[in-house]
RNA sequence: GCCCCCAUCGUCUAGUGGCCUAGGACACCACCCUUUCAAGGUGGCGGCACGGGUUCGAAUCCCGUUGGGGGUGCCA
């Protein structure tokens, strides 16, 4: 086991891994590396009935996704930490014990309205020096002492609180059960974590856990409270309103590496004039102090353009392997057994400089697995609205059928001295000929995607469009 | 309300007192290339929130204002 720093990583189970999360792991994990330390994860949640087995294989499939394989030397866990409930309790009960704890047995409701009565909010204090022993329904709570509280941030520098504003927050509820702000004091301090990487969200939270670490007799942790990422409104992500499941980013085809590098110029930025670096640049560089202090908008837009970066610099095999989940999948436009991988093959290249996520291919190529396309009216419209478009149709199908060498390179020449002879451009009568066979008026070179298809079909098609006029 | 954080092109960022006439990327626009669409190439548009200091000199340091965000649970 490494004796470098110890990083923790503590998301909580929700049935979907959140991308600002992504981005946090990113960070631990990439420091972890730099410094030859031990990436800790533990599934936080005090209430084990949210501790879903499914939920947490979620959390580590997509970790894995992203590099971050539990298999990994320098990867540790995952820890539970509702499995050291224990311990939160006998530490809350040291606490008691020295007098830095006392139990209190005012309701919510009474707390409520004494904050209401004083125009003071939030825990004035009342048992204080009541004495009270433990008991049920009874709270402990932190005795806050005096003075202030200096959270050292690895991002943010010194963070002053007076604790006069901090109220003696709960330790262990009615039940006897703890809180998470003490759970995940005890478990960093079990699990020797010496860094704490996590969301600004956070900051707040921070002075109570480090006057606890202090009051538990040790030294808190390293901090650094990393930027919030938000959506448009400048909000905080949020799973209701935004797009945050990183599951979801993989199923339609952003690739991991291309994700990883995107989350990454998030609050941060290599060295240079590109963005575009491999993980062991970022792995080399990174550093927290170097983390920007404002929120970032997650903008898929550019996420897209990172993607379709990566997508254009695979090898064609490559690329071609990284489709096969899409192209097996249940969302493609026809019957599985009509899929032919060589056709997908002979198009690959011309389809890879064309999507920016892989599930943009399917429809790319899906009028080489179809028997009839399906045709866009638009598109129809506008294609056979001059009146030479039927005759260049005419003519096509008739040249395709003596034509006896069915190449891209013959096929445009063909179509080439029908334009000529019309004196058109070939952007122009292309256009029927498209829609005519792949019933779009977008898409891969067309000549190559006649070859591919085939004369039978292509004739077909021809004639069926000019029946259709 | 109270506490805390933040503030460079539309967006993500570079910038740590003179190299800044503020650099790059995404988006957008134009042109080139071109069988559509992309890709690629070239160029363009566009920013230091505001007001005071400090300094020979401020995007950079200080104060204030304004504007955003987060936190204020017997949630995590």
């Amino acid at each position: 086991m490494s004796n470098g720093p110890r990083y923790r990583f503590a998301p909580s189970p929700t049935g979907f891994f959140h991308v600002g999360g992504a981005r946090t792991a990113l960070y631990n994990w990439a420091l972890t590396l730099r410094e030859g330390g031990t990436f800790v994860l533990r599934i936080e949640d005090t209430d084990e009935s949210r501790n879903q087995p499914q939920w947490t294989q979620g959390i580590i499939d997509a970790l894995a996704w992203l590099g971050i394989d539990k298999s990994h030397p320098q990867f540790e866990g995952p820890y539970f930490q509702s499995e050291n409930a224990a311990a939160h309790v006998e530490a809350a009960m040291s606490l008691y014990a020295e007098g830095r704890a006392y139990f209190c047995d005012l309701t919510p409701d009474q707390v409520q309205e004494r904050a209401k009565a004083s125009g003071k909010p939030g825990y004035d204090g009342f048992s204080r020096d009541r004495g009270l022993e433990p008991g049920p329904g009874r709270v402990l709570r932190f005795r806050v002492p005096e003075g202030e509280t200096i959270v050292r941030d690895l991002v943010r520098g010194e963070v002053r609180f007076d604790n006069a504003t901090i109220e003696d927050f709960v330790l262990l509820r009615g039940n006897g059960s703890p809180m998470f702000l003490l759970a995940n004091v005890v478990d960093d301090r079990i699990m020797r974590i010496t860094h704490v990487v996590r969301a600004e969200e956070h900051l707040p939270n921070t002075p109570k856990q480090q006057m606890l670490w202090e009051a538990l007799g040790a030294a808190a942790p390293t901090w650094a409270h990393v930027p919030v990422l938000v959506n448009e409104q400048r909000k905080k992500l949020s799973k209701r309103r935004d797009k945050v499941a990183v599951e979801q980013y993989r199923e339609e085809g952003i690739l991991a590496d291309a994700m990883v590098n995107y989350l990454m110029t998030l609050g941060w930025a290599p060295s240079g004039d590109t963005e575009i670096v491999p993980w062991q640049r970022i792995v080399d560089e990174f550093r927290l102090e170097d983390v920007n202090h404002s929120p970032a908008f997650f903008d898929i837009q550019k996420l897209l353009a990172f993607n379709g970066e990566y997508i254009r610099a695979m090898a064609v095999e490559e690329f071609v392997q990284c489709c096969q989940p899409i192209l097996a999948g249940p969302q493609v436009p026809w019957h599985p057994q009509q899929f032919d991988k060589e056709k997908f093959v002979a198009m690959a290249e011309l389809v890879q400089t064309r999507v920016q996520v892989l599930a943009d291919v399917p429809a790319m190529i899906d009028f080489l697995f179809v028997d009839t396309p399906v045709v866009d009216e638009a598109a129809w419209t506008k294609a056979t609205k001059d009146s030479w478009a039927r005759d260049v149709l005419v003519e096509m199908a008739e040249a395709c059928e003596v034509c006896n060498d069915w190449s891209a390179a013959n096929l445009k020449t063909i179509l080439e001295r029908i334009t000529e002879s019309r004196q058109l451009k070939l952007g122009k009568t292309q256009a029927p000929v498209r829609v005519a066979v792949t019933g779009r008026s977008v898409g891969p070179p067309l000549f190559e995607s006649l070859e591919v298809l085939g004369r039978e079909s292509t004739i077909s098609r021809l004639r069926a469009a000019i029946a259709r006029l």
